[in-house]
DNA sequence: TGAATTTTTGAGCAATTGCTTTGTTTTTCA
DNA sequence: TGAAAAACAAAGCAATTGCTCAAAAATTCA
């Protein structure tokens, strides 16, 4: 259990780079599909191909690669929620959020089941980062959105619940996808723009104040 | 493999009963959690207070306690929208529904997480449910919707999109629970009346035609 | 009561689990 | 080129998996 230099950050040749992005890969694809303990270090050997030895030789168990996955995750997951600030038109600028929010659920549907599992089986390894940088960011933002309710410039709403309905919603396309696709014939481009449409006008309705 | 009366019903003993049921109330504790592959048929039995070889006499699989929670999930999971019907008064109807989907999230979180488990895996074992009656159920619901915003009562909006929306927004306070509960302080029973009073305000706003 | 039936379980089975050992192959670079 | 280092994998480890067996304990009911 030495470990004097915690970081001994020697570069990463290139096989190591490739082959620890194929054992991500293979770990998103697996533990996303069937969550941590519903998942085996021979299905991410097999996703990653390349033997079991060999995936523990990269990272040192299991956990270790869910670990980094889920650290990896945080990053893209808070980044579209940084990006919403101050604006002359609060109400667009909530509305572009709801969108990134939505293009991401399409983009990285892996990414969002690999979250939801996450938090399904109680956070066991993200409750740091919920209690964290999560609810630091989320509190800040939502000051900035009550600021805008308080002035009048969007309606009176708890700005928490309008940011958790901005979640689920979005997410819903992702980590619900096979009961969309069970229910609605159309194509998923389709579905993504009728998605869209329909955010559009829910979240518009909701923010724009009552006269 | 004979099974000529498919049904011997025999109705079940006291103990039969007392026994069944604790053990489906151990897998819906342990399957919401960890999800069906993810759990053990160890988990089970000790959840259930019995002996591994005691809970198999009562189910012949672990996959057999999976399914039977599952098909007793799909019946309660449909009750309320089939709830929702024809009303002189549509926006107030489906907010009855919203309120009704909120209060089972409350009231029945690992149900919901149940199922957000299966379908994330893929819905292996649900995927007719969805294609078949849950598919016909929303598209009635989704056609009785349609007619109301055609004859201008509710405002124009994709029928299933606000279905899905009502699904997500709702059960996202149950899937989701262990978020919700690090970002907020406040205590379950505010955070209910909190979502409560947003989601009526989302929803209304949303339902109620434009001049 | 007591014989038949139902319920319960300790022990154990083959297969799978996460991970290690041990050694071989490939790559690096002086 | 060749020796050191890095990359790889066959075999194997103890523990756990889903499930069975055989027999004991509890219950039922004539």
């Amino acid at each position: 259990m030495q470990k004097i230099n915690a970081q001994k950050k020697a570069p990463l040749s290139r096989i190591q780079e490739k082959n620890r992005s194929l054992i991500l890969k293979a770990g998103l694809e697996v533990f996303s599909k069937y969550g941590f303990r519903g998942s085996t270090v021979d299905q991410l050997a097999n996703a990653a191909g390349m033997s079991k030895p060999n995936l523990l030789y990269y990272f040192p168990s299991k956990e270790a690669v869910h670990v980094a996955l889920l650290e990896e995750l945080l990053e893209n997951w808070l980044e579209p929620l940084i990006e919403l600030g101050p604006s002359t038109n609060p109400i667009d600028e909530i509305l572009v959020y709801v969108k990134k929010k939505l293009a991401m659920s399409r983009a990285y549907p892996l990414e969002s089941r690999l979250y939801a599992n996450e938090i399904l089986q109680g956070a066991p390894n993200f409750s740091d980062a919920i209690k964290g940088p999560l609810k630091e960011l989320v509190d800040e933002k939502a000051a900035l959105i009550q600021g805008w309710s308080d002035e009048g410039k969007i309606a009176v709403i708890n700005p928490y619940h309008l940011i958790f309905s901005i979640w689920s919603t979005t997410q819903h396309y992702a980590d619900f996808d096979v009961q969309i696709g069970g229910i609605l014939s159309s194509d998923k481009q389709e579905i993504t723009k009728d998605a869209e449409t329909y955010l559009e006008h829910l979240f518009r309705s909701t923010l724009t104040p009552k006269p």
